[in-house]
DNA sequence: GCAAAATAGAAGTCATCACTCCGCTTATCG
DNA sequence: CGATAAGCGGAGTGATGACTTCTATTTTGC
């Protein structure tokens, strides 16, 4: 078990990154040589790090959760529990915004995401849970919802920012959801 | 310009319909004898009626898309102005509840559905905004929505729903964007 | 009942990928 | 510095699948 590489290391990063910018903007069909010449390896190097398309999307997208799990974490300690969640749904989404595709990618990939059980899935869900928690207690957020719900209304909402015309749009939608939101 | 024979009308209908479950069920790296075979008619058949795959899938999309026009018509003109829009909104998401899919599908194949602006786009946003506006003069909906954000909302509510758990998981949901539709 | 239109589906073409193999390069460590 | 193995690039391979073509057969419309 020795360390690999630091150039290992640095390609694997490089292809990850360049692999979400490549799928979220062509989608899954791009050939994978497209994604190796995107990050300027060679082919060979991609399937080194990745030995199966499948597996590099796979990655690509648990480098996300990851990163929503971070945010979600770091606004339920820190954050104000009343309006933690509504702030992390607002920012998951903007993020989201310029290109969603997060669970698209996946599903178009043949991948059912909801059988996907990561470490970095249990994570999410657990921020999401005590920012859910945090803010029924604070009574800003209605009682009667799950966590499974929110992943969804997070997903759903990323899914209608895309049909938005404008920023005004965008706005609004995430409007009707925040609302919708609030404790009835 | 004469009138083509029944059983190439039947066909045409058959291949349709069939395509669609297929599609649906096993996404759109399904090959065309697949659907071919499964619609019981051969290979020369399929593509004499749709010249190529996509045209296929399109035109699959599009049936779906008549087809909600029909149901926001059908609502717009019978039903209650109040709770018609809801009332759409809660059957289509419903429909879609068992496969959504809809937009993946094409996404998948590469095709952008917002540049999609055929006939039946055309028909579903207009029946979209004879419901919308109706709802928001009887004071059931807010007043700044406009109709891409309702689609975008239809297409997100259907998105959220697969991450439902349950049925009362998916009530929840769609009870957040009813809620947030709300005239504040 | 017959001509025209349509169909089944076998066989073949051709392009596209995912993935493999292997000779070369370079980081790392003594 | 030099050895060495970890890592790299990219030509090549095999499978797949969209689409074509063609013949024998069936269906339809009049």
């Amino acid at each position: 078990m020795t360390p690999p590489r630091a150039d290992a290391v640095r390609n694997r990063a490089r292809i990850l990154d360049t692999a979400e910018q490549v799928l979220v903007e062509h989608g899954t069909t791009v050939s994978t040589e497209e994604i190796a010449k995107a990050a300027g390896v060679g082919i060979g190097t991609l399937f080194r790090h990745f030995p199966t398309k499948e597996e590099l999307i796979r990655g690509v997208f648990e480098a996300r959760l990851e990163r929503l799990a971070a945010d979600a974490t770091r606004l339920a300690t820190e954050g104000d529990p009343a309006t933690a969640l509504p702030a992390f749904l607002r920012q998951a989404v903007e993020q989201s915004e310029v290109k969603n595709a997060l669970a698209g990618m996946l599903a178009s990939a043949g991948v059912d995401v909801h059988e996907l059980s990561g470490a970095p899935q249990r994570a999410l869900r657990e921020a999401l849970g005590t920012l859910l928690h945090k803010a029924q207690q604070a009574g800003t957020v209605r009682r009667d919802l799950e966590v499974p719900e929110l992943i969804g209304l997070l997903a759903g909402t990323s899914k209608a920012m895309e049909y938005a015309g404008d920023a005004a749009g965008r706005h609004r939608i995430l409007a009707v959801v925040l609302d919708g939101l609030r404790a009835t």
